[in-house]
DNA sequence: GGAATAAATTGAGATAACTCAATTTATTTA
DNA sequence: TAAATAAATTGAGTTATCTCAATTTATTCC
């Protein structure tokens, strides 16, 4: 983790239009810009330690990581990808801004600190901002509820068609991508073991349903990804 | 379903301390009444339907409903289950209204309908609901994140530990209690098959870890529960 | 209160998914 | 660029959990 010299200013920046920050007045973005750190993250490196607190709410700007929850015996389930523009995860802020999921970077990363008293001032501040964090609280909720479901009573076919339709659709945005996870992230993200994971990449190959040399991957057929999710 | 004919009166009910609007000024307990319906539903019945959209939010006054996903296949997972005094679930009340999740009585109970564009306004009005409100979704989450890692890797005998220590721990409050679910509830509460769980059941009994006789069932050692949600 | 229906338990067999170990492939470091 | 290390794949054997069927127990309804 490394202090930038060149902050980004907010509410100048050209990421506006998809930024988490986009509908604050002129005078709120000056407040956040006083009060943010921008720092670096090198792949692997934790941002948010399951268990203890934080001031800070991470706002990634570069760079993409990992939102998980650490169970025992080395038992990892990851949650979802963070990407830039938007925010990481948030501490419990209304209460002992404690932290239930833990966060670690998959590439090297750039975050903005934004001190959570600032953030939680403007919320108080700024009414339009109520409803936005409110729905945004809710769709995460609803990703959790569709992952619990998903994931316990569907089988390993499946739920590798999901997390591959997940990275098609939510992260990568295109059926052709460069996995910037590893195997074993992949594994945890759609709750199994690694060989499982693996073995189930190569089924996929062989039935044409995916094309894939090391981390590059090619989905041939969504529609059977969509079909395997459903009936798994 | 059935309607009430002797309401409730916000803010003069003798359950203020433990009531979710318990912070409300007097204009807004009045607001509430006057646009809140009192229902009975039987045993069964539903309340919410996962899919659809609802232009109230729950609020129990007595009885109990299970909250729960319902995924193909007719296998569902119960997230929580609600108790009087309690916001049963939040739909979507800032987007669409929308429900995630489904909610079934597990007993005759009441409940009233709060109109969600009056608690809208309520929430938008009173600064002092924002940090409640946002406490309240922070709650559910972390409640939903240490149930996807607990139901994902932990085996049989830890998932029916942790379903038990929530009914004596969030439900009934007591080690000594009778059961207001089924055991198909238990299963889809510890995401498992119904056989699985009676089996577990019984050898839990077999080794005095419970007293079970029908719905009646003591935790006579909670400490090996709390183990073995731990180490299984 | 007894018949009918539903819920819960128990047993046996099937299978999905895991673990451990061996090998191969990829990535880092000297 | 080779050696060392880490990541990914493959195979074989084991185990946890499920499914289906048969009983038993509890609950509902006439």
């Amino acid at each position: 983790m490394l202090n930038s010299n060149t902050k980004i200013k907010c509410g100048l920046c050209i990421h506006q239009h998809q930024c988490f920050f986009n509908s604050l007045s002129e005078k709120e973005h000056d407040l956040l810009n006083k009060n943010k750190t921008e720092v670096f993250y090198k792949v692997g490196e934790t941002i948010y330690k399951q268990g203890t607190s934080s001031n800070y709410l991470i706002f990634l700007l570069s760079g993409m990581a990992k939102v998980m929850i650490e169970g025992d015996h080395d038992k990892n389930l990851i949650l979802r990808l963070g990407k830039p523009f938007q925010i990481l995860d948030f501490p419990a802020i209304f209460d002992d801004n404690m932290l239930y999921r833990s966060s670690v970077t998959v590439m090297d990363s750039k975050a903005c600190l934004i001190d959570i008293d600032v953030f939680k001032s403007i919320v108080l501040s700024n009414k339009k901002y109520v409803p936005f964090l409110f729905s945004h609280l809710n769709q995460t909720q609803n990703h959790y509820s569709k992952r619990l479901i998903n994931l316990i009573y569907k089988n390993m076919e499946a739920r590798i068609a999901d997390a591959l339709l997940y990275l098609v659709n939510e992260v990568y945005y295109s059926r052709v991508f460069t996995l910037t996870i590893s195997r074993k992230d992949l594994a945890e993200l759609a709750g199994m073991s690694k060989e499982s994971t693996s073995r189930i990449l190569g089924q996929f190959k062989d039935q044409e349903i995916l094309h894939i040399k090391g981390k590059e991957i090619e989905v041939l057929n969504k529609k059977q990804l969509e079909y395997l999710s459903k009936v798994g």
